[in-house]
Parts: C-alpha cells; structure tokens; sequence
DNA sequence: GCTTCTATACTTAGCAG
DNA sequence: TCTGCTAAGTATAGAAG
C-alpha cells in the first residue's frame, strides 16, 4: 500500500480515472462550500464529465423557486426596481428575465427541448474551448441584445415552477 | 503555533479572512486544473471576491483569439457547419454569435461599458444567489431569443481582438 | 462497479521576517 | 501588507470487502 506520488497526466486506465474524478469532485466541491462560508464569497463551479448525464454544479440548483422568492423578499430589491439609474434599469431586466425563463419553463415540453439544446450548446462550447470567460462574454451579449426580447410587463408574480 | 481545526464559519478578522482566500483560492485552482488533466473532463471555476476587481477564473480567459482559431481549426466544426441537423444549426449559431462578440469588441468603448454592465448584473445575479445552473438557464433564453440577434451573413473571417 | 479503510501525500493556519 | 516556513490538519491512492 505504498502511495505514489500524484503524476500530474491523464489517467489512462478507465476505472481508475472514473475513481479519481469521483472523489476529487467531491473533494473540490466541499473545498468550494469552505471557502465561499469562510469568507463569505461567491463562487460557481461546474465540472463537465463523461461519466454523469448533467454537468455537475456548485452551489446546486436547489430550488429555483427559492431564488425566486429572495427576489421578492429582499426589499433592497424591491427598492432598487423604482429607481431610475442604470443599476435600477438593469435589475428590472433581470427580473425580467427570469419571469420569462419561469414562463418557458411552464411549457414541459419546450423545457425538455431546451435542456437537450443546452446540453449540446454548452458540449461543444466546452469542446471548442470556450471557458467559463467566454460564455460570460455569451452573457453580454445577452444583456445588449435583451431589448430584443418580447418581454411580458404585467407585474412580478410568484407561482411554483413545474420543476 | 497550535494549529486549530478549521472552523467552518465566517472569519470575521478582515486580514485573515483575505489571506485565507487567497490561499485557498490558490489550492481550488490548482484542483481544478489537476482535476482537468488527471480525468481529462472540462471544468470551470469563478469566485467573486470583493478583494479582485474581477472575478477570478479558472482556466483562464486567455486568448479569445485561440479559442476562434480552434473554430477554424477543426475539420469537425467546419463539416457540421454544412448539416443541416439540429446540431449543425446550433454550432452556427455559436459560430455567429461569437462572431458577433468579436464584432462588438472592436468597439473598445461598447466594450468597456458591457464590462460594467457585466460586473453589476453577475454580482446581482449571485447576490440574489443565481447560481451557475440558473446562468446556464439564462444561457438557454439566449439560445432561445437568439433568432432576434440582427446576424451578419458575411463569412466567418479571423482578424485580431481588441483584448 | 461501490464502500470503507488508512498510510501517505498534500494543503494550509499561524507565525516570522 | 506579501512571502516563506512548517507542523497540524485534511484529502486521497491504493487495497480490501
């Protein structure tokens, strides 16, 4: 039972990497939730393997129903959605946003369809190299083209997600 | 020079909470990356700390223009960029969509200005706890609306970046 | 494949310059 | 501050069930 020493290469043999990757993930994951209490950060990490069917995210997708709510119980928030600077305007059309992603979600099917297309989106994104940099570069153009976007202008309301 | 166990809780002294992000923001990244080679799987990182003006990443956001050039590079892509699949339709679609980005970077002001915009709206989604997986939903509205993106028709070409 | 075990490798808290 | 040190603490390679 002698240990070697980590060889910093791939791991060729397929059952041992499969290992290693499982408990390396796990460590790396409790490794994030230390350092985002200890110092009251925020961080994201998402590990994109062969051996599970959907990417693997930190912190997890609990509860999007949740983040909804923080929405409307932070009254910085609520206040922030009467102001009129940029700030104010920007925190609208993520409001916004999310409203509309709720409402697409409402469609089980359509969700389906763009969970498939997510997964082959973000497979080749990773493939041809694009990292996590790029796909927030992805986001800006998001945020730039969003006056495209068909938004609904009733108010903000609060119904469960069929998910 | 007792060392104690890790407490897993705030640290509330400001220089040792700093310096022990850093180290262990350090410790992550190199995690990441070994993790990256060892089992061979894309991963990414980002921690937004209020002690770096930008977030950090892993990898790096190092060459855009590599990324495009491997857009070019690869035999693969070129081929699906003539399917007509669902698939195929899709890597267009990034192929144009990145291009678009491109396009927008030159643009050094424009470019400043999304950066800001940037910054506020991910330190808003993260502080009203969006996570990766909700950015990634956000992603698929992109997907989504992406037909209302005022696309160029004019062929892929690859000119240096402004960054 | 999966756990669980545990010796060893690696990480990092606290200190010193 | 930052850097380097080093022992205490933690993660994990390899084996066993």
């Amino acid at each position: 039972m002698i240990r070697k020493k980590v060889k910093l290469a791939y791991i060729t043999n397929d059952s041992s990497r499969k290992a290693n990757y499982k408990k390396r993930k796990k460590g790396l994951m409790r490794k994030m939730s230390e350092l985002s209490t200890l110092c009251g950060i925020s961080a994201c990490a998402i590990m994109y393997s062969p051996y599970e069917s959907q990417p693997e995210v930190w912190p997890s997708r609990i509860g999007f129903q949740q983040v909804l709510s923080k929405f409307k119980m932070i009254p910085e928030m609520e206040e922030r959605k009467n102001l009129v600077n940029q700030e104010s305007f920007l925190s609208q059309r993520i409001v916004k946003v999310v409203e509309q992603l709720r409402k697409d979600y409402k469609d089980k099917r359509e969700k389906e369809m763009t969970q498939v297309m997510f997964n082959n989106i973000y497979d080749k994104w990773v493939v041809h190299g694009l990292n996590f940099g790029d796909i927030n570069d992805l986001n800006l153009l998001l945020v730039e083209k969003i006056s495209n976007i068909d938004m609904r202008k009733d108010a903000f309301t609060m119904t469960p997600l069929l998910f």
